[in-house]
RNA sequence: GCGCCCGUAGCUCAGUUGGAUAGAGCAUCGGACUUCUAAUCCGACGGUCAGUGGUUCAAAUCCACUCGGGCGUACCA
């Protein structure tokens, strides 16, 4: 076998190159590895090709790509499984400094993909407030929002405004109710109907008489009451799309269509179903109720299909725990009307329990009781309640202690990255009054220990993290690594000093290293939506 | 009943397209401020990865079953 029989895709690349390219554990190992080799190996495992003539052709492949001139050695662990292990020289640390450095705010940032992706997220009911499942979605969403577009995909961020249906009707009904109560006149509330103190600050303000003004008019308020919550929040759209606009556009039109040329509609008692002889009975659901009237389903649908020719390569909703059904319901439609079942990624937001006094609070908007997206951010700041949902799995369910999210505060985690980065001001201010900064062009003749090499390496692995983040729509991969980079660094403060460095070069060379590391720190938390203060 | 999510340290949770010695924070206990910010650092304590079986060179991770918790299962949205 010769070097030209091995051909790298360029899905093998990524991996070389970051998403399997590890920090390894343990004192004898190089200063990177990679677990690459074993899938390889077995793949090629003809009974020829060796793991030998695997590791030299990727250390002849690796020694050609410019960044790897400065690989001093690759070898093959000899522990309990094969790891590629690469060791560099002193030059390669320095390089990865420089890069951060001169790509600034933009390190990290790579155009790996591309193309038009859609993101809606929140999208809640025009019935109340926000409350803290929305805080939830829309903390996730925006910090992928900005993640995929870190890594070259296009972005959209949509909010898709439910303003129509039984719900409209009984939110105007429960104001009509509250403003009959202030008036004098003892009304309670409809069947289902909404309650709390939003609604009779809604009955005192709104000046509709008929219920269905009231409604109009109480979710016009409560929209934009929505969109200002999120603005506090750091969270804003591209677009908000009203179900309402679907009409006269044709799209649901469409849906029926092609449902019914594919043999996907079935009747039932008046109402009209979507079917499939694939599926149970039971699954069958309603496109237009027995009255006439269009479902949520069916205009969810035509949504749908309205998205998909806007072009969007991928969809990612990010919907509530209550909807768990209308996601299998919504794919199923959606493979029915002949769309991919990777075109549209549905990723649920799990429930979260608010724990106060060590007591769950049960919440519902009908029942009238729960936290909002307000009040979560006047008790906590809008930093710590985000940081609170991104460094969990969006598929967890969530305690969210109040009381234990302020008394700890002041050794939240939120606050350890953020005084990290605010540390690092500091060393840089009192730098400047020294007339010293980073500078990323000067030739340092300094060499790393091994603390400095370590934070190199894991400023080096930042981009891998970022991939990790949009390849597994996760966050939470993210505060992670920002936890761990500012744990290093608070180590590192403690261990050395910056500006008392023995030399003219090594307190050149540390600030360097500890400015890229601020920038790091700021880079990750500008994509999570977290601030990077100066001083704290 | 069926579907989805979950079960990892005392508590809250990371780690799951199979891979190196299972990690953090909080809590508890003991140390470190003459120093570029102690919102910090160091140390100690803490684990049958719910259980059983299976697949594999390799399982917290995959499969099956059991147990336990949550949510969903509308001609609501």
């Amino acid at each position: 076998m010769t070097e030209d029989d091995f051909e790298w895709s360029d899905d093998d690349k990524v991996k070389i190159l970051g998403a399997t390219l590890n920090i390894p554990p343990g004192a004898q190992a190089g200063d990177l590895s990679t677990n690459f080799l074993t899938p390889i190996a077995r793949e090629y495992d003809n009974g020829r090709v060796t793991e030998e003539i695997i590791l030299n052709d990727l250390k002849k492949k690796l020694m050609k790509e410019a960044k790897w001139e400065y690989l001093k050695k690759i070898w093959l662990f000899k522990g309990k499984q094969g790891y590629i292990h690469l060791n560099f020289t002193q030059e390669f640390w320095w390089e990865v400094i420089k890069e951060v450095g001169k790509r600034g705010k933009d390190y990290g940032k790579d155009k790996l993909f591309s193309g038009k992706v859609q993101m809606e997220f929140v999208s809640a009911n025009p019935t109340g407030p926000l409350n803290v499942v929305n805080a939830r979605a829309a903390a996730v969403g925006d910090a992928l929002y900005r993640a995929f577009s870190a890594l070259g995909y296009e972005v959209t961020k949509e909010y898709y405004v439910n303003d129509e249906g039984r719900q409209v009707e009984l939110l105007g009904q429960s104001v009509w109710a509250a403003k009959k109560t202030l008036s004098g006149e003892e009304t309670p509330p409809p069947q289902d109907g909404y309650r709390g103190d939003y609604i009779f600050e809604l009955a005192r303000e709104l000046e509709g008489e008929k219920p269905e003004e009231l409604g109009r008019e109480a979710m016009e308020r409560i929209v934009a009451g929505q969109r200002t919550s999120l603005e506090r929040y750091g969270v804003t759209y591209d677009n908000w799309f009203y179900q309402s606009s679907l009409e006269g556009t044709g799209y649901i039109k469409k849906v029926m269509e092609v449902l019914e040329k594919e043999g996907y509609i079935g009747k039932k008692g008046g109402a009209v179903w979507f079917t499939s002889p694939h599926l149970a009975e039971e699954d069958d659901r309603v496109l237009y109720r027995s009255d006439g009237s269009e479902t949520y389903y069916l205009a969810d649908l035509a949504y749908h299909v309205y998205k998909h020719e806007q072009r969007f390569k991928t969809v990612i909703d990010i919907l509530g725990p209550d909807h768990h059904a209308h996601s299998a319901r919504m794919q199923a439609g959606m493979q029915a009307l002949g769309y991919g079942p990777e075109w549209l990624e549905i990723l649920i937001a799990q429930q979260v329990n608010i724990v106060r006094a060590g007591e769950r609070v049960k919440m519902g908007k009908r029942v009238g009781e729960f936290i909002t997206l307000d009040e979560l951010v006047e008790e906590v700041g809008v930093d710590v309640a985000k940081y609170f949902f991104l460094e969990r799995g969006l598929s967890s369910h969530l305690n969210f202690d109040f009381e234990l999210a302020k008394k700890t505060s002041m050794e939240n985690p939120v606050y350890y990255i953020q005084y990290a980065h605010a540390r690092v001001c500091s060393i840089i201010r009192e730098a400047k009054a020294q007339k010293l900064a980073p500078d990323y062009g000067a030739k340092i003749g300094y060499t790393f220990n091994d603390d400095e090499v370590a934070l190199t390496k894991r400023l080096l692995i930042y981009p891998k993290e970022l991939l990790l983040v949009v390849l597994g729509r996760q966050p939470q991969v993210l505060c992670a690594y920002l936890h761990s980079l500012a744990g290093m660094f608070h180590k590192y403060y403690t261990d050395y000093r910056v500006l008392q460095a023995d030399t003219v070069e090594a307190v050149q060379g540390r600030l360097n290293l500890v400015d890229a590391i601020r920038q790091v720190i700021y880079n990750g938390l500008e994509i999570l939506g977290i601030s990077a203060p100066e001083s704290m």
